[in-house]
DNA sequence: TATTGTTATACTCTATAACTATA
DNA sequence: TATAGTTATAGAGTATAACAATA
């Protein structure tokens, strides 16, 4: 009954997804929504705290929090913007993308592990049926 | 590059089908667990908090919290085990039955719904796929 | 007036540890 | 001694609302 409701199973696959995630990289000390803040400042530099937020779907006080966690550890800074002094540009640090590059190559041995039970087109399948999910 | 990994789309997923969960249940105000141990009491009446726990994946202390709200609706009951008085049997009331019927219509139709995009088999393949993954 | 970053606050979810009463 | 239920507490995550500085 319950397994017949995608809800619960997106929710059960997640949580053991999660604790793969802590289990690879708890040693680094980087949660998920930081490793996706990370991510997309990379691809990025230079974008606004608002701006993080809204690609990430977060509130603007959750991108302080995030930024201010990042900052504290060395691997981000925000550098005062010169066209309007209301915004900071949120950059990587040195650190931050070496750490960035490091963190991706361990989520990537990550999710290969999580779906070592899938076979390759399987991948490729689950992954599209998710992103159609909420995309529409 | 965030797109590629299967845990974030599954949490990108998850956000989605849980808003449209609260919109369709909102009125009710059934959290996704307390519908999850609803059904499970509905389908093992008698079962113990210990128990419920267990199959729910959780910690005793937070079936505890989960009966407490079910209570606190009247909505299920702790009925005094005569074989072990350390020990509840946990039932749903009268109530607690007719909301969980209601409850499961609602979230067959939030399910039909949240799936709108995939076709028939379509929705079996990621119920097969997301299966796999949190049970190897 | 509107927007950016910020802070304070609160609420949900969940885990840990210690307690009690029973076994 | 071991287990069931309980409580207190703490932590992560996120949202809301209000504020100062700037546009």
């Amino acid at each position: 009954m319950l397994d017949d409701i995608v809800g619960y199973r997106l929710r059960r696959a997640q949580v053991l997804v999660y604790q793969d995630y802590v289990r690879t990289v708890g040693s680094l000390d980087i949660r998920p929504a930081q490793f996706a803040a990370m991510t997309i400042i990379g691809a990025n530099p230079g974008l606004s705290q608002t701006t993080l937020a809204t690609t990430m779907g977060i509130d603007r006080s959750g991108a302080v929090i995030l930024i201010d966690a990042l900052e504290g550890k060395g691997l981000a800074a925000r550098v005062p913007s010169k066209v309007d002094r209301r915004t900071y540009a949120i950059m990587l640090t040195d650190k931050g993308a070496t750490t960035l590059a490091e963190l991706k190559r361990m989520v990537a041995e990550h999710d290969n592990r999580v779906t070592a039970c899938l076979g390759p087109e399987e991948r490729v399948q689950l992954n599209s049926l998710l992103l159609r999910l909420y995309q529409g």
